[in-house]
DNA sequence: CGTTTCGTTGATATTAATCAACGAGCGTGG
DNA sequence: CCACGCTCGTTGATTAATATCAACGAAACG
């Protein structure tokens, strides 16, 4: 069972403001962004706030207001829901380039908390809203995302409903790389800035699982334990496995 | 592990084909033909097909090229993705007033396959496509429904990765009621017109199990079984135990 | 430098899967 | 119309996978 560890509250978010420019933003062509005009840019900075976030820090809580959505464009969040005795289920893990507010609600559907140092753009929803509503090319972009999130869910459910703990652990990393490649270089060395409870929660096994379930693959020589993340050695192997 | 049952093949689907009228559907209110006006209708009605598909048939086949998109306006349809060895997961069950398609993606993202003698409207992809494209409220309604899509799909993650065999089979009988009553009246009598195999295959759990646990519900008193489903005797327990 | 957190590994417990048997309902064909 | 074979759901006995409980070492942290 995951227990829900010490975080930083939505209070002290107390969050460092820069200096917003999205013309010059270097993660614009990865994310929402990207269906943005030059000039269309101009009015987007004038409601978007770019804001440092520390690890464990909480961004937003399941069942608030939306008042905003955001744009994640350094860093890595972890989006997750609880249950009321405190287990906890991470829905997925944002990285640079992802935008959470997709469904539109005007509630949050999960909490979403920075795993290391983040950065994010902060949109207030109903601005995004209107911008929605004047810009069909926007909501078409944002639609394109939605699917895409539709097809991730989907991907999941059939890891956790169906798949063992190998499978999952082999999937995941698979898949973690395939995120990661969207956005920096495609590579054998997998950075894995979430702790092994998180890789546990969004696997729905417990953390001595995802521990054992590693150390065995690096017996097997799929893959090698190496700082901050994992090598892996047997790309084919590894994706046989993943695919159950 | 499930087995793939004897079902009929894309090929023998010989659909019967009945007059289109989309002006005089019942179910147009609760389907994504909510979103078209008076005259909007007529337009639609030149691209649709209204067909009548017997049970066990399947409707498309996950891989495929998805050339039509569905609306379904009778009956229930089991949606699943299966792994290499057969193991099966069912994504979703689907009903009167049900988009399949959401996604607008090129190929199927699952099998869609009739659970009882179901009723669709089919569209070609391409022509909603462009429907879609030069109407903005056309896109937003179905950005509408992707937002629920992505929302139950949550609830499903968190269901298979952090819910015990009781609280799964109680979380689908609560939501699958909820799901009802957007289209008929809600009662505390559960129709089921799925098999045992197909809950299983959707809750991540064997059939055996299933049976175990409404069984056990039952003589909890929580529920009785009925022929064709079952009825909930106290929905405060039920959905006590369906949270969590 | 002590203290806490994190990851790993081992021993045991528990849940759900698997293997097995059976009875009810249903359709088919003798 | 009844008998047979099938499918489906149920229940029991056993096994297997993963969770839980526990201990420990290493790294991180104040």
């Amino acid at each position: 069972m995951s227990i829900v560890q010490k975080q930083n509250k939505p209070g002290d978010t107390s969050p460092v403001l820069e200096v917003p420019n999205c013309a010059a933003c270097r993660q614009r062509h990865l994310s929402i962004c990207a269906a943005f005009g030059e000039h269309e840019l101009v009015s987007f900075d004038r409601v978007v706030q770019h804001k440092t976030i520390p690890a464990k820090t909480v961004l937003f809580e399941q069942g608030t207001m939306a008042d905003f959505v955001f744009s994640v464009s350094e860093g890595t969040v972890r989006l997750f829901r609880l249950l009321p005795d405190g287990r906890r289920q991470i829905i997925g893990f944002a990285i640079k380039g992802d935008f959470l507010g997709t469904a539109m609600s005007d509630r949050h559907e999960y909490t979403a908390e920075a795993v290391d140092t983040i950065k994010v753009c902060r949109i207030p929803r109903l601005a995004f809203q209107s911008m929605l509503d004047e810009k069909p090319h926007l909501l078409k972009k944002l639609h394109e995302i939605a699917g895409r999130e539709i097809h991730t869910s989907q991907d999941q459910i059939v890891l956790l409903g169906r798949k063992n703990a190998e499978e999952r652990v082999a999937a995941f990393l698979l898949s973690y790389r395939e995120r990661l490649a969207r956005v920096f270089t495609l590579s054998v060395h997998i950075p894995l800035p979430m702790s092994r409870q998180d890789i546990a929660d969004y696997l729905g096994l417990t953390i001595e699982t995802v521990s054992r379930t590693i150390s065995k693959l690096a017996r097997d020589k799929l893959l090698v334990v190496v700082p901050d993340g994992i090598r892996i050695l047997d790309l084919d192997r590894l994706t046989q496995l993943s695919d159950g």
